[in-house]
DNA sequence: GAGTGGTCTAGACCACGGT
DNA sequence: CCGTGGTCTAGACCACTCT
């Protein structure tokens, strides 16, 4: 019977709707310009909207669009280059990085950071608790763990948590030697609390970048930094004003 | 009338049912057993089956599980550490890195591929493809833009394309003094090319890696590599096999 | 062919942000 | 209050893989 297959890969309409929009987004809307909402949207397109959602988180996971509930769905600025590893290995906390503390406390971390720092299960470490601000949005949380043999000369110190604290911890942490420090960089999603501070729903994904810094033949300290997918290009380098937008399929002549 | 609104945060079904499947799999699993299909799984838990589906797609994105069209849904082994940048620059197919070349062919690259190498607009330049394996899997696909200008030399080779004429561009390209390479790290998502190479679907998650190349005072060449999100982790630095599992929500004495 | 995950629909209600 | 995006449902059909 009239198999009409011409058809032979029908490419899903999530993806054929995501290609549309983006060529709309590329020509016809500029920064920060609000789109109709998904209903209307839907609508126009003659999809339902669970469809056209489909097609809006890819796009908003690419960085080009920005939903808020009770708002609406926006164009998204270009991503911000944020720069995470310079040539030089240093301290937290050294120099102007561009973290600012936020609090401290001391508990038992998750099991896998007292593997990383081979501390012992149920010990306590300190956490300092940084924010990264970038073009005047909050861009990073992260959660910074010292264990106490990193920190033994802490005992002074009156504040017992709160950025005072944090910045103890810190200075403490920088009369070792840094001998040396690497990094990791991989997908996650928003735990609740992040979620919450970088203004993102829990689960939003984010780029999880893990820094062990070495002092005394140990890892003296353990970064879990954890950036806003949707609007960060995390940089390595010296130039972090780079600019390459990953934009899809053209390489034609 | 009866408002008993002891949940002043109803927490969102997928967002629980996403808890509760972790521990399952970090007490109940192990990698690669398969686990039930989501209509099962869905009715186990009470839930349509677009909101399992949810739970799973987070799941998916956070490499803990695989999911395979016509197959089933498995528990994804961690994921593999993947060394991106090390500490000394040297140029792409220098030395072993794990880097195959596939392809090359010449024309003209996306806009902003163009802007950041400076030529003119509409100007070709070679392209070379390459192909990433670690632990028997492709991990990544690459694309090396190399302006003419960076192998003025290469009239003598007769294979027009293939991964001969690869070779032949890199090994041209190696003639220059690298003076310089800058990184940058960020989400995308799988174009549909990629997808396939890499096993997935297109518009799965991945991170991309633009390298740019200094020589000569300018950009010689420039990478943009697309590594799966789901199973690798990039890491930067000396030591690849460090192993910090994000797991959530664990901060308790 | 049987069973899997992937796509899609047409509805409903909820949480949030502004007015 | 209204309008927005976020969650959820109960179905249907499709594309794929394996046997």
């Amino acid at each position: 019977m009239g198999t009409t297959q011409l058809e032979s890969v029908p490419e899903p309409k999530y993806w054929h709707l995501k290609t549309v929009l983006t060529e709309a987004l590329d020509s016809e809307f500029s920064v920060g310009e609000i789109l109709p909402n998904e209903r209307d949207l839907a609508a126009r397109f003659g999809v339902a909207r669970a469809t056209l959602r489909q097609a809006l988180e890819q796009l908003e996971l690419e960085g080009r669009l920005q939903r808020r509930r009770g708002v609406g769905t926006t164009v998204a600025p270009p991503r911000v280059g944020v720069a995470v590893g310079s040539e030089q290995h240093i301290w937290p906390g050294a120099g102007d990085d561009a973290w600012q503390p936020v609090d401290c406390d001391q508990s038992a971390p998750p099991a896998a950071v007292a593997a990383a720092l081979e501390t012992a299960s149920g010990e306590t470490v300190h956490i300092v608790r940084r924010s990264r601000m970038s073009h005047g949005q909050l861009v990073a949380t992260e959660l910074l763990y010292v264990p106490a043999a990193s920190v033994p000369d802490l005992t002074g110190i009156d504040a017992p948590s709160g950025p005072a604290r944090a910045r103890a911890v810190l200075r403490e942490l920088q009369r070792h030697e840094l001998e040396g420090q690497d990094r990791a960089v991989e997908l996650g999603s928003a735990r609740a609390d992040d979620a919450k501070d970088l203004d993102r729903l829990p689960g939003a994904p984010v780029l999880v970048v893990t820094t062990r810094f070495f002092a005394g033949g140990r890892t003296a300290a353990l970064s879990v930094a954890t950036y806003r997918a949707d609007t960060c290009r995390l940089t390595f380098g010296d130039s972090p004003d780079v600019e390459i937008h990953h934009d899809p399929e053209q390489r034609a002549s």
